[in-house]
Parts: C-alpha cells; sequence; structure tokens
DNA sequence: CGCGACGTTGATTTGCCTCAACGATTGTGG
DNA sequence: CCACAATCGTTGAGGCAAATCAACGTCGCG
C-alpha cells in the first residue's frame, strides 16, 4: 500500500512521531478506482473519507434543472468525501466520481472514530485541515461576486494548473458556474491577448 | 459578565462537564460594540474569535471597484473572526463592524491556545464548528451557481428571518453578490406574487 | 431643520446564456 | 482494426437576467 504521500500530507500539518504515523495510516485501505466509476452517488450515504494518491476527481451535484455543479476537483494529496453525510451518516448532497484511472486510500466511519480517540492529534489535524478548507472555500465564494468569468477563470488556471491539464473545458465550466461555450470564447481572446 | 448563551452553545455541540465549561468561558471577556464600530479592518491582524450575545455584525471585504462584499451576518450565538488572520496572525481580509450595538465574548490568541491544550475536548468542538461552517458555505457555493437572485434572495428571507429584520437591503444585497436596486425588484415581484 | 443614507422606479446597457450547427477527437463494440 | 457513436471544443445569432446610471421621495439622525 502507498501511504508515504498520506505520511508526508500530515507531517506538513501536525507533529506526529513516527510511531503515531502508522498507527494513523493502518486505518487506511487502498483502492483502484476506474475512470468514470463513482466513489459516492447523490442520495447514498458516504461510508468513507479518502485521500488521493494518482489520477483526478471530481464533488458535484446536480441542481434542479439537471446541471452538474462541481464543489472542487481532487488530485494527489486531496481529500474526498461528503463531510456531512460521512460524521452524520445520512443521504449525501454530493456525488464523487473518477476523471480518471485513479488510486486512494479509504477510511470508513468506525475507523475514524476509533482514530479519534485512540490519537486526541488527529482532532487537531483535521480541525487544521477543515480551517484551511473553510478559507479557502471563504475566499471563492467573495471571488465568485467580485470577478468577471475572465477573471475566475484566469485565476483557475494559474492557481490549479495541474488541475486544469487533466480535466476538460466543460468540467471547468461547471466549476467556475459558467457554460462550457463561454468558456471557450473566453480561451479566444487570451490568446489574442497572448498574441497581442 | 453574560456567559450562559455560550455554555448552551457549546453544549448544543459536544459534551463537556460544567468544570470544563467555567474552564472554558473563564478565558473570554465581554465587549460592548457600538453600531457602526469595526472590531477589525482589513489589513489589520486580527487578535480575537468573538461569540456574539446581542446585536448584528457583518463580515466583509472590499473588492477591487470598492464594492463590500458580505461574507456573512453574525448574530447572537454565531461566531465571528477572521479564521486565517487569527490563527496565522497576519493581515486580514475581511473587516467585522457592528450594525447595531452589540454585546459580545472575546477570546485572544494567546488564551485559545491555552484552551486547546488545557481542555483537549476544545479540539473537537472547533472541529466540529468548523465543519458544519463548510458544510453549509459548500452548499452556498452551489446555490450561487444554480439558483437565480430571485431564489437566493426568497432562501435568505426565509432561512434567517431573524437576520433580515435586522438588516436593510442593500446589506442584503452585498450578502447575495448582486445590486440592491435589483433586490428592490424583487421585492416588488414578491409583493404582487403575495397579493394574488 | 438639513443632510446623508435608504428604498424605488425607469431607461438603457451588458455579460453571459440559449440554441443550433459544425468539424475534430476520443471511445467502443462488432 | 475499423466504423460508428459519443463527447468534445468552436462559432454565431439571438435573448434574457441582472447591472448601470440617473432621478426621485422618504426617513432617521445630528
Amino acid at each position: 500500500m502507498e501511504i508515504t504521500p498520506l505520511k508526508n500530507y500530515i507531517q506538513t500539518n501536525v507533529d506526529f512521531s513516527e510511531a503515531e504515523l502508522d498507527t494513523f495510516c493502518s486505518y487506511f485501505t487502498q483502492k483502484t478506482v476506474s475512470k468514470k466509476d463513482f466513489l459516492l452517488k447523490q442520495g447514498n450515504i458516504c461510508r468513507f473519507e479518502g485521500f488521493v494518491i494518482k489520477g483526478c476527481f471530481r464533488l458535484f451535484s446536480l441542481d434542479k434543472e439537471g446541471r452538474e455543479n462541481v464543489l472542487y476537483f481532487a488530485i494527489k494529496n486531496w481529500w474526498v468525501t461528503d463531510i456531512d453525510s460521512f460524521t452524520n451518516q445520512k443521504p449525501a448532497h454530493l456525488s464523487i466520481q473518477a476523471l480518471e484511472d485513479s488510486e486512494i486510500l479509504l477510511i470508513n466511519k468506525t475507523n475514524k472514530d476509533r482514530l479519534y480517540t485512540e490519537l486526541p492529534k488527529v482532532e487537531q489535524l483535521f480541525r487544521i485541515m477543515t480551517q484551511k478548507t473553510l478559507v479557502s472555500l471563504q475566499r471563492r465564494l467573495i471571488r465568485n461576486h467580485s470577478d468577471s468569468a475572465q477573471e475566475r477563470y484566469d485565476h483557475f488556471v494559474t492557481t490549479y494548473p495541474e488541475i486544469n491539464q487533466k480535466i476538460t473545458d466543460r468540467q471547468v465550466a461547471a466549476y467556475l458556474g459558467i457554460t462550457h461555450e463561454f468558456v471557450s470564447k473566453i480561451r479566444n481572446k487570451r490568446m489574442q491577448k497572448k498574441i497581442e
């Protein structure tokens, strides 16, 4: 099992001993997910929290018009779960799908609860992680209000070049909350500017 | 000092003994804030985390065109801080201003760090709080993509009637990311529908 | 009282969407 | 391995939701 990326990730956030790292990782299992396969479907109960090793996932939800709104993409070193569904074991708002053949480490609810009691520092780890996620989501929300579609697209491709190269323009559009046709028009304007 | 609301709030989230509750609350100080006063200004370092007892606050940031984007409003039982600025003691993206004469309980960084070490359960409390906030922010982001201005306005006034009655339409507009003129037009359409 | 902030309304503009058609690329079953 | 289907990105014409700009009466407050 490929636990090195997970260990490295933890060490960037909190101070764990080698033994603690091992305990932490021992509760995870590795899973291979093929392109287009779903880890979770809207309405089902989310039984896992996942740490991506390889590949790419999208987390999205369907609105009443049947449109797919992407909450975020997850590549290596990102976590995927429907937090609300996972922590309260109730139907998920989100779907999670692989956009490439992927590898992921999973932990289930029982084992995560065990981790919380066995290693109190795990509380701190997830508090810090969640805080960081919250801050970036707050900034994204504000950007959605203050920036144009053009600016939001530019921000995305410069902030997440690695993600951008893995996904289609349609997916970027679903993330930015604009149409894929408009993304195409934005890209053309960008090309022109770069030539000028 | 009015600590009962804070104690009640904590008990809805985690299981604290009476002694733990007292320890927790002992690190807070009460402050009176007059209408229009700022608890924090964008660019300054946020020295506190606050629990609102009475009144109303807005958390907002200025964009490059000088427009005020409201992240959220806080009335009694809500928390206010610029998490990133507070935890990392760096300049704030947000400003926090009282919209009414208000009462608030504050804790500074030193004392919050003490709390984390003295009462390990505090980690859990703030992890859970942050998770809940994150979930609601995720939903709000998705709604901003899938719902019209009309629908977002309706959602706001039905979800937060208590907040709505305390603030002006201009503030609601800044929260929803639309103009105050358009809010006015939306309200008229609503009135017509209710008469029909 | 007078001033500033507020809500309202209308005319006009615009950023982005919708719908439709097209070729290019990718994926797939026979 | 190829034929065909599906999905993709592109482009254009037209439309609409919401923004902009401007003017107005009202209200609370200093």
